[in-house]
RNA sequence: GGUGGGGUGGCCGAGUGGCUAAUGGCAGCAGACUGUAAAUCUGCCGGGCUCUGCCCUACGUAGGUUCGAAUCCUACCCCCACCA
């Protein structure tokens, strides 16, 4: 379990193989982002369909509602969300630095005033890994710092140092958690397994056994030499299963990250998965899978769905435009996605501006086939040993079409 | 025919003497969004120019009062409601 392994290389792009528990993830792979439990407007089937293998869920937001012993209850997030494939929860590490003004840092933990009803709530290494196992995901995220992009040094050393000395309180209480087992001591429902759909929620037989990985996350802003060692005091504290790249695309420029990228990947593990958080766009992925990463998940194909925004080979597209309202084509004729097999420009805008939530709907289902399909492609071309001539003609074509 | 209400920028709709090129909303145009406090947010939105300002045109039409009118007065045109 948890085992990957290369099926193809060229310079420091891979295709590879992740088996987790709930399935095998073949990369390199898009996975879309469902905070509560839902990737935002669309039906699990939906997203399956797209092609997802592995989807996230949020530490911060499912602990604030419903709560993880809900969740666990009911049988734990796979079931509860009606999810059969990997999942991965996020720690909360992104919410320190994403509500900024709503939270206090300190050595202990972080404590949030709640945003949706103003309590504070405390979230620590060992609570997230709490949490998180409550939760069940396959994978579980260290509970990091991250600070803004265009940090200092002082600044993304502390975020980078506090991830570090929180990344062992992470690997001590998730070591017990798993330890442990299934809290009631009683055999759970394997992993997979659907339930009969109507256990009770204090059932024992609804709470599942769990089979969960813990993955660090490097930080280091965009310092070099603290990027290097946040990754050297990461793989002390090892072996891990996968390695996350954290505290980029959160505000600095793009040729930064990129460069990031490129002095983390000769001394990250050639036999684990790299995971980039949050990145991203369809050409970060791109550069992304160029420079070695092989996960990635970003809000953005669901967030610009919901807000018109679409991408196409070429060009962006917001559907919203009124120069869409005859057009009887789809959003891309070269996609392969649901909507674009059947509805027209036209209509999408129309369902935009009459405030249809199926045009929400359909638009981020594209957003996210586009995202899903390149991953698709990368690793076809990985395979086929065609992946530098893949790499520049998708750059060509799409950076050719209007998008920078 | 009578009585009352009303005609404001593409549309709806505030504004009843100077601070009004005129509040808002819609439509339109442009932009943002990267481990989701976001089906959200921002800017522009009569025309022209030598564009941190200036000049035109503008609140049904035509006159008038006033230093000054979308706002007050007169006439006319049109719309709505009710009564005949």
């Amino acid at each position: 379990m948890f085992d990957f392994r290369l099926d193809a290389t060229a310079g420091a792009a891979r295709a590879g193989t992740l088996d987790l528990p709930h399935g095998t993830v073949q990369t390199p792979a898009f996975m879309p982002v469902g905070t509560h439990g839902t990737v935002r407007g669309l039906h699990p089937q939906e997203v399956l369909d797209a092609g997802a293998q592995i989807i996230l869920g949020n530490t911060y937001h499912l602990h604030l509602r419903p709560g993880e012993e809900v969740v666990r209850a009911l049988g734990g997030l796979h079931r509860f969300s009606s999810w059969p494939k990997p999942l991965l929860t996020d720690s909360g590490g992104f919410q320190v630095f994403s509500l900024e003004g709503l939270r206090d840092i300190a050595e202990h933990g972080v404590t949030f005033k709640s945003h949706l009803d103003g309590s504070m709530r405390t979230l620590t290494p060992e609570s997230s890994m709490e949490i998180q196992w409550a939760l069940g995901a396959d994978v579980a995220m260290a509970f990091d710092h991250v600070v803004p992009g265009q940090s200092d040094r002082a600044l993304a050393a502390e975020g980078m140092e506090r991830s570090l000395r929180w990344l062992d309180r992470c690997r001590g209480r998730h070591a017990e958690l798993v330890a442990r087992g299934t809290g009631n001591g009683e055999r759970g429902m394997g992993n997979g397994e659907r339930g009969t759909g109507n256990a009770i929620p204090d059932s024992p037989f609804s709470i599942p056994r769990i089979e969960q990985t813990l993955w660090p996350i490097i930080q280091g802003g965009t310092h070099t030499d603290l990027r290097l060692r946040s990754l050297a005091g990461t793989l002390e504290r090892g072996p891990w299963t996968g390695i996350a790249i954290g505290g980029l695309s959160v505000g600095e420029p793009k040729p930064v990250m990129h460069r990031v990228l490129e002095e983390l990947e000769p001394h990250l593990p050639k036999d684990r998965p790299r995971y980039l958080m949050g990145v991203g766009f369809p050409d970060d992925l791109v550069e992304g899978i160029a420079r070695g990463v092989d996960l990635f998940d970003c809000v953005a194909p669901t967030r610009n769905g919901r807000h018109g925004s679409a991408w196409t080979m070429s060009g962006r597209v917001n559907i919203r435009k009124a120069s869409h309202r005859l057009d009887a084509a789809p959003l891309d004729p070269d996609c392969d996605c649901a909507t674009c097999a059947r509805f027209s420009r036209g209509y999408l805008r129309h369902l935009f501006m009459a405030e249809e939530m199926l045009g929400l709907r359909l638009v981020s289902l594209h957003n996210i086939r586009f995202l899903l399909r390149i991953g698709e492609q990368a690793r076809a071309a990985l395979l086929a040993g065609t992946f530098e001539s893949w790499r520049r003609e998708w750059t060509a074509r799409y950076h050719g079409n209007g998008e920078d």
